[in-house]
Parts: C-alpha cells; sequence; structure tokens
DNA sequence: CTTCAGATCCCCT
DNA sequence: GGGGATCTGAAGA
C-alpha cells in the first residue's frame, strides 16, 4: 500500500467540511500511523478559536495558509490541530493505532504524545514526510455530529465529528 | 514584572 | 463525575 499525502486542495475548502472528511483518513508520521476517527472544527468567527482575536505570537501558524500544522501547548499537553483556510483549523482529537503507535491516543494530548508530534514542529507544512495525512480508500459508515469537547466559549456549536461506534472516540 | 486563563489528563470518591 | 496539577503565553500595571 503506498501511501499519498492529500493534496493542498483537500485543505482549502470549508473547514467544517475538511473536518468531516478527515475522519477515517491516515495520519502520518515517520514511521507512525493512526487512523483519525475524532475532529473539532475551529473557525474564523468562533469566540473558541485561538485566531478569534487576530493573530499572536502562539497562533502565527493559524495564518499561514491551508495544509499547515498548528500545534499549540496548554496544561503540559501538546495538541495539533490542521490548518484550513486563514484563521480556521480542524483540531484532531482521536485517533486509532494503525502502526507502530504504543499507548493511548484517545484524546488531543494524548494522541501528540503518543505520535511524537511536539511544538516545535507548529507550522510545518502537511504535504509531506515527515507529517502528512493520507487516504487508503476507508469509508467511514456513519458520522456523528456534537458540541465541542472542554471549550469555554460558544460551547454549544455542533462543530464536534466522530465515527459511530469507533472505541478509539475520546469521550461519548 | 505580575497575574491569570486555558481546545487536558489523572486520580480519587 | 469532579477537582486539582502544572506550564506557556497573553494581558494588564
Amino acid at each position: 500500500m503506498t501511501l499519498k499525502p492529500l493534496p493542498k486542495s483537500f485543505y482549502d475548502r470549508d473547514t467544517i467540511e475538511v473536518a468531516k472528511d478527515l475522519l477515517g483518513k491516515l495520519l502520518v508520521h515517520g514511521d507512525k500511523i493512526v487512523r483519525i476517527v475524532e475532529t473539532e472544527a475551529y473557525l474564523k468567527n468562533d469566540p473558541a478559536c485561538h485566531a478569534y482575536k487576530g493573530m499572536t505570537k502562539r497562533n502565527v501558524s493559524m495564518f499561514k495558509g491551508p495544509a499547515t500544522l498548528y500545534v499549540y501547548t496548554i496544561h503540559r499537553q501538546n495538541c495539533m490541530n490542521v490548518v484550513t483556510r486563514i484563521g480556521e483549523a480542524v483540531l484532531i482529537r482521536a485517533g486509532e493505532p494503525i502502526r507502530n503507535v504504543k499507548g493511548r491516543t484517545s484524546g488531543p494530548g494524548l494522541l501528540s504524545k503518543a505520535l511524537g508530534v511536539t511544538r516545535e514542529m507548529d507550522g510545518i507544512s502537511l504535504l509531506g514526510p515527515p507529517i502528512f495525512i493520507a487516504d487508503d480508500g476507508y469509508e467511514v459508515n456513519e458520522i456523528v455530529v456534537t458540541k465541542r469537547v472542554g471549550v469555554a466559549k460558544a460551547k454549544d456549536r455542533p462543530l464536534r465529528f466522530y465515527i459511530k461506534g469507533n472505541k478509539f472516540v475520546s469521550r461519548k
């Protein structure tokens, strides 16, 4: 099986569409692979989005355009995001271990740790090695839409997506 | 320089 | 199910 990175055009679409389409895709970092099973969308006009109040030192990666990796640290945990359009991104919340992944992956911090993603990787491209997202033809049966987890603002927006029945989803 | 809030996780009850 | 740990960066004085 040859894994080919998704093209930039995949990310240059409506953030919610990208968030849903990312479900079932393979996230590849070096020799480690997980299947994305849970995501959250963060929009430009969304108070919970880091880019909501403009560009800061921390979130500059969210303004670098489609297919950029945005990694931020919170509570001693790293969380990884996929930037779509300027100021918008998709948080990868959980993954299913496919190859060379040890430990738990059900949660943003745990997933980043299991994949070896650090904040030094903030701002790099997702269009090729060492990190990229690929499609192996896996088809998602059913997508569940719910409110986001953990955010303090705009918590009622239905912007969280996960694969129904997948046991690696971080929370019901 | 000081204060404080946060897209989390772990452990105890 | 709930509270505390613990650190980085943003905001205010």
